[in-house]
DNA sequence: TCTGGGGTCCTAGGACCC
DNA sequence: TCTGGGGTCCTAGGACCC
């Protein structure tokens, strides 16, 4: 049995928006939207807690949440930016302890389990790293801290905004009991919609919840959902993992029916899909398409080869092959995308590589996926 | 109100082999 | 005349996360 550990979550602010509150001052205090324009069907990336007071929230269609706050400030997402300041954030973290794992740009676990006796407790480490974070970009990032991802994760979520919570061993259970069952990761609309139907709504009901009916309703997954919920997670951090795939799609500001518009957009993607697996040094085995009719509905065709590729031309190929089965007069479509799996090294396909930093998912520059 | 773009993981069925 | 079991690879779709 591992010993007790230590973990942290620790998560920016509104972090997209509070980039460009801190880059333009005349932000400063207004609500703030970051994502595509609403003419081109764009969703809110990021909202600033001004936003949020009017109901701002990420995933709104841009549209939306424009007409609920009319007086916001609409901007357009600069990840290379973000990337920038996400990897200042990633080595502040690393300087602390080599086991992060970065979930996304703005968001990691720390398994600070070796470092909590020199830094006086789990609270000392966390008020450490915020004021470090703070020092270093000027923004504030909420941690939570607990014994295991869940317990932390949920503490970061409890702690928002510049949060700071540590959930003492033993008191995961407590802890987690009141919070309704959606602020588990892994419980989305449609599991929710599940277990309330069921009459399960906060974690602690889950957690007294009959196994064999959470494992008719979910499969293996509901025994460990169970777990989570009674505060049991053993997942250890994994400072680095392997990339599986690279995808380029586009929304189309408007539909579009004409097959020659579908095939340039197309060859764009997978140039840039190929652009993106070089400078990784990557080669894909499988090309996905990707199409999303007008009415929403989503499919996919793919094709694997017997050798891994990085060219556009051969990447543009399958996927035009596939789309020429696939589409039939008249279709209407608003997306299309191109998936490159099956990844592997050029070592792996023949060819002499060092060791790339940009293979993996987390690498010690502080590369979180993009 | 009309739904992005980047990902991961899981399930289930079919082909094929021994 | 009826019909194994295990393993691997592949495909399509869907839930979920940030």
């Amino acid at each position: 049995m591992a010993g007790q550990r230590t973990i942290l979550h620790a998560d920016m602010d509104a972090f997209y928006a509070s980039v460009e509150q801190r880059d333009r001052p005349e932000l400063r205090g207004r609500p703030v939207v970051v994502g595509g324009a609403p003419e081109a069907r764009g969703v809110v990336a990021a909202a600033s807690y001004e936003a949020r007071a009017f109901g701002v929230r990420s995933a709104l269609p841009m549209s939306r949440a424009l007409r609920l706050c009319p007086e916001a400030v609409r901007v357009s997402p600069r990840f290379d930016r973000y990337g920038e300041v996400s990897r200042q954030v990633m080595a502040v973290f690393r300087s602390m302890t080599p086991l992060i794992e970065p979930l996304s740009l703005d968001e990691a676990f720390l398994d600070i389990t070796m470092q909590t006796t020199a830094h006086g407790g789990a609270e000392a480490a966390a008020r450490r790293l915020k004021a470090e974070v703070r020092r270093v970009t000027a923004l504030n990032v909420s941690i939570g801290g607990g014994a295991n991802k869940t317990v932390a994760k949920i503490a970061s979520d409890a702690g928002k905004p510049d949060g700071l919570l540590i959930v003492a061993a033993g008191a995961e259970r407590a802890f987690l009991a009141p919070l309704p069952i959606r602020a588990l990761s892994g419980i989305g609309p449609k599991a929710e919609a599940l277990l309330t139907a069921a009459g399960i709504r906060t974690i602690g009901e889950l957690a007294e919840a009959d196994a064999g009916q959470l494992e008719r309703m979910f499969g293996s997954r509901g025994v460990q959902l169970r777990e989570m919920a009674r505060g049991i997670d053993q997942r250890p951090v994994e400072p680095v993992q392997e990339r599986k795939s690279i995808s380029a799609e586009t929304t189309f500001a408007h539909d579009v029916v004409d097959g020659s518009d579908l095939r340039q957009e197309l060859r764009r993607l997978a140039d840039e899909a190929a652009r993106r697996l070089r400078e990784r040094r990557m080669r894909a085995r499988t090309i996905v398409l990707k199409l999303r009719y007008s009415n929403f509905r989503t499919i996919t065709r793919r094709a694997t080869r017997a050798q891994p590729t990085d060219e556009r031309d051969v990447i543009a190929g399958e996927a035009e092959r596939l789309l020429d089965v696939v589409v039939e007069p008249g279709d209407r479509f608003r997306l299309i995308g191109v998936t490159c799996g099956h990844l592997s090294g050029l070592e792996a396909s023949g060819q002499l590589s060092l060791w790339a930093p940009g293979d993996a998912r987390a690498t010690p520059a502080g590369d979180a996926k993009l």
